[in-house]
Parts: structure tokens; C-alpha cells; sequence
DNA sequence: ACATGCGGGCAGC
DNA sequence: GCTGCCCGCATGT
């Protein structure tokens, strides 16, 4: 929206500051989930929303005390990464998810790099400052604010799925390490359990910057045992990526373009970049500060973010042409496979919430609580270049006033239906997992 | 085991 | 007073 369009109330809710003693409360539309909340950015959840209640962020947050029980303050721990900078194949670089409890922290800083079993380093933020970024959450009516300060300096760590999906793979292997041992009656590995340098050891999470060339031959053990089967749910934040890319009835899609053209040609269409979070969100209109040059998203592609994935011109709203079933926090791998991908939406400036009252919320809670355990995707696997799926795939508009109540579980073959797929292409977006 | 939230306490500005 | 940070404790997954 373009300040001229903002209008009184629109300023009100442009300007509040967390700490102020009245939040705006006439928010005409809440924001969709931010799961990499950066830079000074301000956004209001619904109460309903159920991330936002937990007040999770893919960055790796701990709770700091600011004395103040309203508001609830977190500050960035960092990235934990390879000392060596060594690269896994594929240039995928060890960029590990701090350990939230101290304690925990501290072991796992004893610990070796999964790749390369060099010392593991902590990167800290430092991006407020010379402080960690910070983020505050306060819960306010039918509202739960949260407003970021700082910019992280640091590349994203492992989502919180990647991270648990990770000490599952070792719990496992570890297991099955154990067993084996008692059955071998010796103890040959130096390496602590698990963190051999086995394909399952390796973190899910891969350097931006390095490109995303995907092992073909990698089918891993991922998807093998139930445990891994729970990294489904972040393997299909995938469809988040789609949603943009896929998304055929948005005009002069340019599959093709790199980051730094594709923000070039946003810059050309209307001095913005897109998001695919701003698709997907109906967003508080014009509250962020529009921050982002060229020289941020060549930083940001430095630091292994994707830019397409930030919130860079989130005051920008698009009809619901949004699959709107996220199914977790997404995984750098779906921002890298994003990437491939790039489609411009269009230039329509418009809003839908008169359309859809705020679906965000409850749309949301129906993504956490798909259960793909009975889809076992096979282990072939998908190029998302090769796939045509993947590429047309556009979601219906429409399709969110056809959403199940809240209670049941999703049918995803009912919701295959809605997407006009069937089993078949359903299996294939499930197939997209082994890419990881 | 770990994530998360709360709150006491301390130090620096 | 504000902020950052450490710590222990409780609770939930």
C-alpha cells in the first residue's frame, strides 16, 4: 500500500511501538505467521494464532527477562557453525540451530561438526547494536503483537523442525549404532553416537549463496522410519515455495530470473519485492518500514537468507492465491528449491480481506495439524525442475471457503481434490521430501 | 533431554 | 530506570 492510501487509523497502527501503553485494537486485517522475522519489523497475529501463541520464530530466540510480564522479550542466539567453514556436498554449509537451554548449549558446543567433525563454533547476533536482535511479544485483546529490533548478522540456522527432525536421525541412529555394537560385541567408532558423518547426520540446512544443487542419489534414510516421517510436515513447506512458483494464473511469471534480476524487475514494476510470505498473509497495511535496497538483498543472499522469503515488501498484499497450508516453519531447502523458481505475482495492488475476513489464523492452525504419517512417499525422486507438477501447479483461489472445520484432520486426498490432483500428484509433491 | 516461560539478581550505562 | 545477561525453577513435549 502506498502511503497515500494510508489513512488515519492505517497511521495509528503504522505507528505503535510495543511499549506503548495502548496498542491499536481497530486492526482491520492481522498478519499471517512470520517465521524469519528480521530488521525492525512490526507485525500483528491474531489471538487465534496458534505460532503466534507459542511465540516461535525460526530464528533460534531464548527468552530473555525484561522485567516486564506483559511483554515477553526473546534475544537471538545465533548460528552454530563449522569452524573449519568446511562444505558438505552438495556446498551445503553446517549452519546448526543453537540449543535453546544453556545447558544444552554449552553441550552442544562440545560437540563436533556433523560433516566434517571440526570444532563447532557459535556464531552470536550481533545485529542490535552490537547486541543480539531482539523480539517482543505482548498479547493485547484479540491481538498478540510482536515487533522485532535489529537485523540479524548471521545466517539462518536450522529451523526448529530441522533441528528436532536432526536429533531424531541421531536418536535413531544411535540405536541402531547400539545394537549393532551389542551384536558385534565391540566399540570401533570415536565419533559419539550419531554423529558419524553418515548422510543422516548431516544438517538439513544448506548455504543459500552455494546453490542448491540437490543430490539426485539422495533418497537418505529421511523418510525410512517414523521418526523421520515427522520431518514430512517441513518437507512440505515446500508447497509454501509452490504457491508462488506454481501459481499459474498469475501473469508474466519469470521462472527463469535470478535473485538479483527478479528484484530488479520488482524494483522495475513497482519499487517492491515480493514475497512468497506476503502472499500468503493478509498483512497489516503499510506498518513496515520499507527498508529493503539492493544492497540488503545482496546481503541478505550473502547470508544465506533467501530474500524472496523476507518480508520485503510485506505492506503488499495479493488476492488469496495462496495455498494456504504452510504445515510448519519452512525449511531453507524450500526457500533454496524457491529459488529455482522464482515467479513474479502480479502488480495488482489490492486487498482481500473484504473477500477473506482474515483467514490466516485459522488456516494456519489447519497446517499444523496435517498428518502425512499414512502417505509414505516413495523414494524416487523429483527434480523440480523436471516436474511439470510443480511447475503449474497453481492453487484455487477459492479453495479456502472450502476448508474442513477446525476439529477434523485434513484428507489430503480430499484436499488433492479441491487442488484438482489426485493421489498421483499428491504422492509427487510428497515426493519432493528426499530432496533434503 | 530439551524448549519455554517466569522471575530474582547483578552489572553497566 | 533501562537493558543485557546469568541463574534456578517449573512446566510441557
Amino acid at each position: 500500500m502506498e502511503p497515500d492510501d494510508v489513512d488515519f487509523e492505517d497511521k495509528e497502527i503504522l505507528n505503535w511501538d510495543i511499549n506503548d501503553m495502548k496498542l491499536p485494537q481497530n486492526v482491520k486485517k492481522t498478519n499471517w505467521f512470520q517465521e524469519w522475522p528480521d530488521s525492525y519489523a512490526k507485525y500483528i497475529y491474531s489471538s487465534e494464532d496458534r505460532s503466534a501463541q507459542r511465540h516461535l520464530s525460526s530464528w533460534a530466540m531464548r527468552n530473555t527477562n525484561n522485567h516486564n510480564s506483559r511483554i515477553l522479550k526473546k534475544s537471538c542466539l545465533g548460528v552454530v557453525v563449522c569452524s573449519r567453514d568446511c562444505s558438505a556436498e552438495e556446498g551445503r554449509k553446517i549452519y546448526l540451530r543453537p540449543a535453546i537451554c544453556d545447558k544444552a548449549r554449552q553441550k552442544q558446543q562440545r560437540k563436533h561438526c556433523p560433516n566434517c567433525d571440526g570444532p563447532l563454533k557459535l556464531i552470536p547476533c550481533r545485529g542490535h547494536g552490537g547486541f543480539p536482535v531482539t523480539n517482543f511479544w505482548r498479547h493485547d485483546g484479540p491481538f498478540i503483537f510482536f515487533q522485532s529490533k535489529g537485523e540479524h548478522d548471521h545466517p539462518k540456522p536450522e529451523t526448529k523442525v530441522e533441528a528436532e527432525a536432526r536429533r531424531a536421525r541421531k536418536k535413531v541412529h544411535s540405536e541402531t549404532s547400539s545394537a549393532s555394537l551389542k551384536l558385534k560385541g565391540s566399540s570401533e567408532t570415536k565419533a559419539l553416537p550419531g554423529e558419524t558423518k553418515s548422510r543422516e547426520s548431516l544438517p538439513l540446512t544448506w548455504s543459500f549463496q552455494e546453490g542448491i544443487q540437490l543430490p539426485g542419489s539422495y533418497s537418505g534414510p529421511l523418510l525410512s522410519n517414523a521418526p523421520q516421517q515427522r520431518s514430512l510436515n517441513g518437507c512440505l513447506s515446500f508447497s509454501k515455495s509452490y504457491v508462488f512458483g506454481g501459481t499459474t494464473d498469475l501473469p508474466d511469471a519469470p521462472s527463469s530470473l535470478g535473485p538479483t534480476k527478479l528484484y530488479e524487475k520488482c524494483k522495475l514494476s513497482n519499487s517492491r519485492i515480493y514475497s512468497s510470505a506476503d502472499l500468503l498473509q493478509p498483512s497489516v497495511s503499510g506498518i513496515y518500514p520499507d527498508y529493503e535496497d539492493l544492497q540488503a538483498w545482496n546481503k541478505n543472499v550473502a547470508l544465506g537468507r533467501n530474500p524472496l522469503n523476507d518480508k520485503c515488501c510485506p505492506s503488499y498484499t495479493f488476492p488469496l492465491v495462496s495455498w494456504p497450508y504452510d504445515f510448519s516453519p519452512s525449511l531453507n531447502s524450500s526457500e533454496s528449491c524457491f529459488q529455482q523458481i522464482p515467479v513474479e505475482p502480479p502488480a495488482v495492488k489490492t486487498s482481500c480481506h473484504q473477500l477473506w475476513p482474515n483467514p490466516g489464523a485459522d488456516l494456519y492452525e489447519e497446517k499444523v495439524h496435517v498428518d502425512f504419517n499414512s502417505y509414505i512417499p516413495s523414494t524416487s525422486y523429483h527434480s523440480p525442475q523436471e516436474d511439470p507438477f510443480l511447475l503449474t501447479y497453481g492453487p484455487h483461489p477459492h479453495h479456502q471457503y472450502s476448508l474442513p472445520g477446525k476439529s477434523s484432520k485434513w484428507d489430503l486426498d480430499e484436499e488433492m481434490r479441491y487442488m484438482g490432483l489426485d493421489r498421483c500428484n499428491s504422492e509427487m509433491l510428497l515426493n519432493l521430501c528426499p530432496l533434503r
